[in-house]
RNA sequence: GGACAUUUAGCUCAGUUGGUUUAGAGCGCUACCUUCACACGGUAGAGGUCACAGGUUCGAAUCCUGUAAUGUCCA
């Protein structure tokens, strides 16, 4: 075995094994546990928040399957519609200076597949490299064609109970992309902009009314100016006629108290229902009309008469000018605002006037809604329920039409035909439905794409959009096993057990995945809902590509290994919605600079722990031949630290399974750290070290070599879940003869091993061992020199607990000898220490200082006193002593009597010295 | 504006129902150690008025109220 744990040689090779094995594919006769991972989409490669969260899948992936469940993990990735399309559209433009429009939709959709070959391949074997045990057999794409399947069915569906609807509404418009966009892909930007103020002509010529805006070009679009039906400045004016500059058009005044602030501006609001969200409302509300004056590309239409054709900013200004030209103007302000961008295109959002498609939410999100009231789905940490609660409360149909080329394509055909005409060619079949619309029929079908001469003497023309990508991504849990077709698969491990992923999608897709599966499944797609943190870098900002903080998981894995990556991510995993990862740019020997980070040596330098422990003992394992078969342990030979390791052992097998069922992470990487470092390698190997490295395989080291088989081997399989690789590579060389750790069952806790009085008893005697290299420390006393050290104790008993530890003490402590007597007196130019039961006397002279020894001493006397004080305090308040449980009041007065053993006790040292 | 979080050592985080907590871990820092598993190591040590202000309580990092800062989501 090298010195030092090389994790790419390793990885390579266990990789090969469980492929060969097919050790991931489902097996046994266990209780199905499943889980679909959170597709990642095909746009780009897996970052580190993807290794956070598939990490976590793993982890639980494996443990269940340790523990005798019939375990499915589908993998899979997702098409996400306008984020790859722009990127391919982005890069169309700068290599050959094209747009979408000029090699058509054919050809785009064409080099986007390409893309997404790459890209999905490309993800594949990032997860695979992170050793995540999908099986890979089962890989789906939101866009193959048992997904397409899905989809054309959860579509027909939903139309032909009514529940799909089109309807004109105002959209978020990205001009650039022509598409609709949902509200979450956009964001927010203050930018600086104008106020401006101009006369609103009365129509009779009689006068004015002032009004501000800061979207002057949208005038021609207006149907009405509204003011506060308090307002006594406007009171009069409401219900009379108004004169829309440019165009010759009349418009209302009308009162409305929930669009106007008298208090802001000039207390009227020109109203461009068709321009503007809250017009938009005030529209409804009023029933005015709405004109669009906008083009797909944001240019202006006939509808703005001699300013069509014309795009923002021209447009604004040309706008002003006519105003001011009318001696309209009146006056200008500067003016911040939060003005909306499209997260895929950049360029500022247009509302918009459109025809889309809907999902009529108000029963679907009521069911949805239920589910987690229940209990059914139950979300951790809890918390999150409310933000799922809250959106679904809102119930707001969802627009799930996109303008764009790539994705599912509306099963939908319109046709002029009329109702006779679709019945005599649709009529006896049972995967088309139509239904009337505005001019014609809408015809959807189930299955196949129609023709467009299919009804004799009418076309059937194929509505031109595609699907939001959430919608395929809403069938995911079952369109994954084969829904709509009823597969063994489904029957077996539908609904899944656990869904991990982040916060920030919990609205998008958590929800709408509980809608389509009580519609389509008539249950929940999944019990249980992990929300993990969300990994930002030092300063707190969210990791992304412009920002050039993101931390790319194969890096870390080239310089760390896939086990110290793993071992971080699940242990950043705590309650907190956020969690810091600093970054550091470093330069690679190659030349090439990346972000890393020094949390991962913590990762690291725990593999080559391990590994090293393993190397260490490897050789006397051999020699009592327990890489051959188990090794029996005999507890008539245990010493302390035997029964000692022994009990923690167990103690950790509990609290790892514990922590595993309530999917705490954090503490889970953390106990089992403590375990193996502190436990295992610092104290039990370190105290057996003297038996270990005897050379004859006599009764005591052939049992210490049990002890250490077993305990290694479980620790393996405790750590297998999060460190798969290096458990596997350790286990292959110590126990060759056993199965692989990852089919290997989950370690059950052994009850009679479990002791507190033992671990109380080694602790006195670590206590002991910590007192002499306090010493050490304080002197500088170097530990190759062995010490002969005195123990007084105050009692028989204490004497009889101690001698049981005696060789621990000797061996940790470096001691040559260890007196223990009762109340034993100090010898002379002796340091000393208090410890629990008693006090240590170390014969130092000649390198004893007395006058530190003195000071330290009486700094020690100090901060007991000060300890004392505040005890006693306590204990004399009369309702603490009455009101605080009895066990309370004992520990205080406990606490009191060590202090005050410890006062006398250091300053009987301190008297000896003087 | 509303909702949900966060604020504890230089950094990243723990701290279970208020009481063995004058607060723990890892990293970093200081000193010592190349001792035959591991310097990706060992031993010892320094470092915190638990954001702030009130309140409840015998007792508050922990519960309540308010304030400030930061973040996320929603409008």
């Amino acid at each position: 075995m090298e010195t030092r744990y090389n994790s790419k040689e390793v990885e390579a090779r266990w990789h090969a094994q469980w492929n060969e094995k097919d050790s991931f594919k489902p097996c046994g006769n266990g209780e199905p546990f499943s889980v679909v991972i959170p597709p990642p989409n095909v746009t780009g490669a897996l970052h580190l928040g993807h290794a956070l969260n598939d990490t976590i899948q793993d982890i639980l992936v494996r443990y269940r399957r340790k523990t005798g469940r019939d375990t499915l993990w589908i993998p899979g990735t997702d098409h996400a519609g306008i984020a790859t399309q722009a990127v391919v559209e982005k890069r169309l433009f700068q290599d050959e200076h094209k747009t979408r429009h000029d090699i058509g939709r054919e050809a785009l959709v064409e080099r986007i597949w390409k893309w997404k070959d790459e890209y999905e391949a490309r993800i594949t074997r990032q997860l695979k490299s992170l050793g995540v045990s999908c099986d890979f057999s089962r890989q789906r794409f939101t866009l193959d064609p048992i997904c397409a399947k899905a989809v054309r069915h959860a579509f027909y569906n939903l139309f032909k109970k009514g529940l799909i609807y089109r309807g004109k509404r105002l959209v978020n418009w990205d001009t650039k992309l022509q598409t609709a966009v949902a509200d979450d892909e956009i964001y927010y930007e203050t930018m600086k902009g104008h106020f401006w103020t101009f006369k609103y002509p009365l129509a009779d010529g009689s006068g004015f009314i002032p009004v501000s805006t800061t979207r002057p070009e949208t005038i021609m679009g207006d149907t009405a100016l509204a003011v506060h039906p308090n307002d006594e400045r406007y009171k009069q004016f409401v219900g009379k006629m108004l004169k829309v500059p440019f165009v010759d058009r009349e418009i209302p005044v009308i009162a409305d108290a929930l669009l106007v602030d008298m208090e802001f501006g000039t207390g009227s609001v020109k109203v461009t229902p068709a321009h503007d969200p809250n017009d938009y409302a005030t529209g409804l509300r009023h029933k005015l009309p709405m004109i669009n004056i906008m083009n797909d590309d944001g240019s202006l239409n006939e509808n703005a008469g001699k300013f069509a054709g014309l795009k923002n900013p021209k447009a604004r200004e040309e706008v002003v000018k006519g105003l001011e030209e009318l001696g309209l103007l009146i006056k200008v302000e500067d003016h911040e605002m939060q003005v909306g961008h499209s997260d895929r295109s950049k360029t500022i959002i247009e509302p918009y006037l459109s025809d889309q498609w809907f999902v009529k939410m108000d029963v679907l999100a009521e069911n949805a809604m239920n589910a987690v009231k229940t209990g059914e789905v139950k979300i951790i940490p809890e918390r999150y329920a409310n933000k799922y609660l809250d959106w679904l409360k809102e119930k707001r149909d969802w627009c799930i039409s996109r303008q764009l080329w790539w994705g599912h394509q509306i099963p939908i055909w319109h046709t002029d035909a009329s109702e006779s005409e679709l019945q005599a060619v649709f009529g006896n079949r049972e995967d088309v439905f139509f239904y009337p619309a505005n001019n014609g029929y809408l015809v959807c079908s189930q299955e196949e794409d129609l023709k467009e001469d299919m009804v004799p003497g009418h076309k059937l023309l194929r509505d031109p959009d595609v699907l939001d990508t959430w919608f395929s991504s809403a069938l995911w849990p079952h369109s994954t096993m084969g829904w709509p077709q009823s597969t063994d698969t489904l029957k077996k491990y539908y609904p899944t057990s656990v869904l991990v992923t982040s916060r920030d999608i919990i609205t998008l897709w958590v929800a709408r995945m509980v809608i389509f599966s009580q519609e389509n499944m008539g249950t929940i797609p999944f019990h249980t809902v992990y929300i993990h943190p969300k990994i930002m870098d030092g300063q707190g900002r969210t990791m992304s590509k412009s920002l050039g903080n993101g931390v790319d998981p194969i890096d870390i894995e080239e310089k760390y290994g896939t086990d110290a990556l793993r071992f971080v991510m699940a242990s950043l995993c705590t309650d907190n919605q956020d969690v810091r990862l600093p970054v550091k740019k470093e330069k690679q020997e190659d030349g090439r600079e990346i972000n890393t980070s020094e949390k991962f040596e913590i990762g690291r330098n725990f593999s080559n722990k391990i590994w090293n422990a393993c190397r260490f003992l490897l050789p006397h394992l051999e020699q009592a031949m327990a890489l051959q078969s188990e090794l029996p342990m005999d507890e008539s030979l245990f010493a302390l630290e035997d029964r000692w390791i022994l009990s923690r052992l167990n103690t950790t097998i509990k609290d790892a399974t514990r922590m595993l069922e309530d999917y705490k992470f954090a503490e889970l990487t953390g106990f089992l750290y403590h375990f193996v470092w502190d436990d295992v390698c610092s104290s039990y190997l370190e105290i057996k070290k003297a038996v270990i490295n005897q050379e004859n395989l006599d009764a005591e080291k052939k049992n210490a070599m049990a002890i250490l088989s077993y305990v290694l081997k479980n620790v393996l399989d405790l750590l297998h879940p999060v460190m798969p690789f290096i458990t596997e590579e350790l286990n292959s060389i110590l126990f060759p003869q056993s199965e692989m750790v990852v089919s290997r069952a989950w370690p059950m806790a052994d009850e009679k091993f479990i002791n507190a009085d033992i671990e109380a008893g080694f602790n006195r005697g670590f206590a002991i061992v910590e007192g002499v290299r306090g010493v050490r420390g304080r002197y500088s006393v170097s530990p190759s020199l062995k010490l002969n050290v005195v123990l007084s104790v105050d009692d028989a008993a204490t004497e009889v607990s101690v001698n049981s530890c005696k060789a621990i003490i000797t061996e940790l402590g470096g001691l040559e000898t260890l007196e223990v007597g009762v109340k034993a007196s100090k010898p002379k130019f002796s340091a000393s220490a208090v410890v629990p039961g008693g006090e240590l006397f170390i014969p130092l002279e000649g390198i004893l200082d007395p006058a530190a020894e003195i000071a330290r001493l009486e700094k020690e006397i100090e901060r007991a006193k000060g300890f004392v004080a505040s005890v006693e305090k306590k204990l004399s308040n009369e309702k603490f002593v009455n009101g605080a449980p009895e066990a309370v009041v004992a520990a205080e007065k406990q606490k009191l009597a060590t202090q005050k053993e410890i006062i006398a006790k250091n300053e009987m040292a301190l008297k000896d010295l003087r």
